[in-house]
DNA sequence: AATAATATTTAGAATTATTCTAAATATTGT
DNA sequence: ACAATATTTAGAATAATTCTAAATATTATT
C-alpha cells in the first residue's frame, strides 16, 4: 500500500470535487461534461501529478466515450484558463497538477515519485537576476534528489 | 538577423572549445570523437539551448556519419557526468544547456526564445519548504513571460 | 603487436507523446 | 426552430525518444 502522505508535503485545498463545474465556468470556460471529468480527475489525483495518458485512463473509466484528443483539448483549455499547471520534469510525458498554489516539485530519482513542496518565490527575489524589461508571469521550480523512503532503503542495503 | 545578446543575459564562461575533450575525460568519460562533437556543439551554442534534433543537425555538419541514436547516447552520457543539463520547458522537445553555472531559464511565450538568468538558489532557502529527510541534488528554475523585444512589439501595435 | 573483454556507434525499427484533420455533435444567441 | 459557433470524436500524421542487434572502436592483458 502506498504511503503517499509521507512524501507529499503540501495537501492542496481540494475544492471538494463537484465544484469542478463552477470552477470551470468561473474561469470563463464552457463547462462541458468532458472538461468536468478531466478536471475532476486532476482534482482527485493532484498528488499523483498524472500524465495525459493517465488522465485519459481515469477519465475513460468515468466516461467511456471520451477520446484522447479531447483529453488533450481539455487539458490545454484548463491550462490556458489557469485551472491547471503543466509540470515538465523529464524528457518523457508532461504531467498535470491542479494545485494552483505556488509550490515546487520534487522528483525522486530512485523511485520516480513526485512531491509538492509548499512555498513561493518572487521572480525578482528568487536569487535569480531577472533583467530589466522582462515580464515574468509564471515560475516553475523543480528539484530532484532522493526522497526519504528511498534514502532509508539505500542505507539498509 | 538574430540579436541574441539582447535577451541572453548570462554569458557562460565558454571553456574555449577544444578543451571539450579534456573536460570529457576529466568527467570520467571516454572522449570519443562523437562525444567531442556533441559537446562542442553544445558549448558553441549554449545560448540557443538546442534540442536533440538541432544538436544532431549541427553535429552532422561536422561529422556526417553521426547518427541520431549516438546523439542521444552522447547527450545522456554528458548529462549523467554533469557536463550538460537538460532543460524541460515545454511539452515538446527537451533542450540542452552546457552552462553549468546555476541559473534560471526564461521562455518568452511570444517568440519562444530562451534566455538565461544568472543567479543561484539554495533549495532550503529558495522560498520553498524542503521537508526533513529529502536530499536535493539538483534544482531547475524556469520562468515564462514576455521578453523585452516582444513587449516593445506589442506596445507599438 | 595480437587477443580478449568491454564500450560505443550505427541504421533502422519500434514505441510513445503529441498534434492535426475533417466530420459529427452540442451549445448559444437570436 | 435556426444559424453561428464551439467542442468532441476517431483516426491518421507527425515528432520525440527508446530499443535492437550487428559493426566498430577502445582498453587492458599478454
Amino acid at each position: 500500500m502506498e504511503d503517499i502522505k509521507a512524501r507529499t508535503v503540501f495537501v492542496p485545498p481540494t475544492p471538494e470535487r463537484g465544484a469542478a463545474d463552477s470552477r470551470i465556468a468561473e474561469a470563463g470556460l464552457r463547462p462541458t461534461p468532458q472538461r468536468s471529468v478531466v478536471y475532476g480527475v486532476l482534482l482527485d489525483h493532484a498528488k499523483e501529478h498524472p500524465t495525459a495518458d493517465e488522465v485519459f485512463m481515469q477519465a475513460k473509466a468515468l466516461k467511456p466515450e471520451i477520446s484522447m484528443a479531447t483529453v488533450y483539448n481539455c487539458l490545454d483549455a484548463l491550462v490556458r484558463h489557469r485551472l491547471v499547471k503543466q509540470v515538465h520534469l523529464d524528457r518523457v510525458a508532461t504531467r498535470y497538477c491542479s494545485n494552483m498554489h505556488e509550490h515546487a516539485h520534487f522528483l525522486c530519482e530512485v523511485c520516480g515519485e513526485v512531491s509538492d513542496f509548499e512555498g513561493a518565490s518572487k521572480p525578482r527575489s528568487s536569487g535569480f537576476k531577472v533583467p530589466e524589461g522582462f515580464k515574468v508571469t509564471q515560475l516553475e521550480m523543480n528539484m530532484r534528489g532522493v526522497c526519504p523512503k528511498c534514502i532509508e532503503k539505500e542505507v539498509s542495503r
